[in-house]
DNA sequence: GTCACCCTTCACGAGATCGTGAAGGGTGAC
DNA sequence: GTCACCCTTCACGATCTCGTGAAGGGTGAC
């Protein structure tokens, strides 16, 4: 029988720290496993970020072979992770707990601030700043501005389950950008989503909200698009004023 | 040369989704594969909750042989998780970044909310709720307790970096539970501690303060000490009056 | 019915990971 | 100096993981 000590209570016939027996330690060492991978990890981001995907639209998007990528489906299925809903000869995947997006985002969160920051070839861009994804802003700034609508509550954070971002209760943070999301114009479009960052591997803010935050922000001048790339410069006003409106945002 | 698209966006002869080489990618899942063995997660969560301990009192805590234990620190150390100091012919670890305070957090949530609820000789005990741990609770309302108070501001956060936790900004949060911190008789003890919940994985509050509270909570009536064990009773105007004190506490 | 297509599973070989046991370096006590 | 002690490293064998290629089941188009 096993004698430790706890803090000065002894603990008679208790298990140890590490015993892979504790359901808590088990399954945080089974979930961080799973994670452990890049296309594991890359298809969980890409449904946490931007909602439920097809095997095959996973397939395209992550450029590996279905079998290589069914197995690690399999394994994320049996992981109790992922979940598949069939329709016709589609399989439509999505994350089963949208607590894992906090997982996610802590993990890449880390992982970003980790890095040795003057890679050769990988030092800070301006396009790691800011660009252009489709019609709306990505990079650093993308992220931030995402986060800060969702922690004053204008948007509910992605978690996976869905295809698009709700409004959250209080819209004052989008008004301060002099945006009224009642007055957007959608078209076709879906009026929020999120879409994953590919530098960052967080999600920013897409849709037809995503492209108005973008004009606005390029009509107050505090971002400029460069022509025939998809940079988008911070100008003077915007590293004055951006900091200030996107606290999580720097530089 | 690879041919993929973003959004709508061609993005020609970049790097996808999943390769090995992208930085943040990269880092993030030789993260998660540190995270993914028993003894490298419970060292980090020890670190990460209570502070530096010294190679030795690892050994003792983990119940793990010497070597095994050296190769997975060298591992961590490595990846840059850790740091050592060398003190005479003690090493002292502690963690390299406080940023991963949050994961190992994040990580110890999920794994907690996504066990299944019922397993054999694993369901939600009394002891599971609320226990002692040397003199004050731990348990889900220890691991609640300490993250109301760092939500608040009454304390900061447990990083790993320091042995004892520092008050924060507002003590509104302890006057709320009866408490003026600048009146508490610490004797030799640290005032207040971090203390790592070894069912939960996450940090609840120990030392003076740890104490003080718990002494409060039981002077009220919300909680009862079990004579001869360890278990704290939630008495009956705890189950009404604690979820109000600690939103983050239930039942 | 026939076919193309989407998805899943299986088995095998290459590669990586892990724990043990043994050895070695450096420190402090005496 | 001698010794006990703390820590680190190394090498090897057992074990697990992963990607490929092939095969098979089920669905919808025609």
């Amino acid at each position: 029988m096993l004698q430790a000590t706890l803090n000065g209570d002894s603990v008679t016939g208790v298990a140890g720290w590490t015993d892979p027996e504790e359901p808590v330690l088990a399954s945080a060492t089974a979930l961080a496993a799973e994670l452990a991978d890049p296309i594991r990890l890359t298809a969980l981001q890409l449904l946490a970020a931007e909602g439920p995907h097809t095997m095959s639209r996973l397939v395209a998007a992550l450029e590996v072979s279905a079998p290589r990528l069914g197995n690690h489906l399999a394994r994320l299925r049996a992981a109790g992770l992922v979940e598949v809903e069939h329709a016709g000869r589609h399989a439509i995947y999505r994350i089963a707990r949208p607590g894992l997006a906090d997982v996610l985002a802590a993990l890449s969160r880390y992982a970003g601030d980790a890095l040795p920051t003057a890679r050769p070839g990988r030092e800070v861009t301006a396009d790691d700043i800011a660009h252009t994804c489709y019609d709306h802003a990505a990079g650093r700034l993308g992220v931030a501005l995402l986060g800060h609508l969702v922690e004053r509550g204008a948007l509910t954070a992605p978690d996976g389950r869905d295809e698009e971002l709700a409004l959250g209760p209080d819209p004052a943070a989008l008004a301060a950008l002099g945006i009224d999301p009642a007055a957007l114009d959608t078209g076709r479009r879906k009026p929020a989503t999120a879409c994953l960052d590919r530098i960052h591997r967080l999600p920013h803010l897409g849709g037809a909200l995503g492209a108005r935050v973008l004009d606005r922000l390029v009509e107050q001048g505090l971002l400029a698009r460069e022509e025939g790339t998809r940079v988008l410069v911070v100008t003077a006003a915007g590293r004055r004023d951006l900091p200030r409106m996107v606290p999580t945002f720097s530089v």
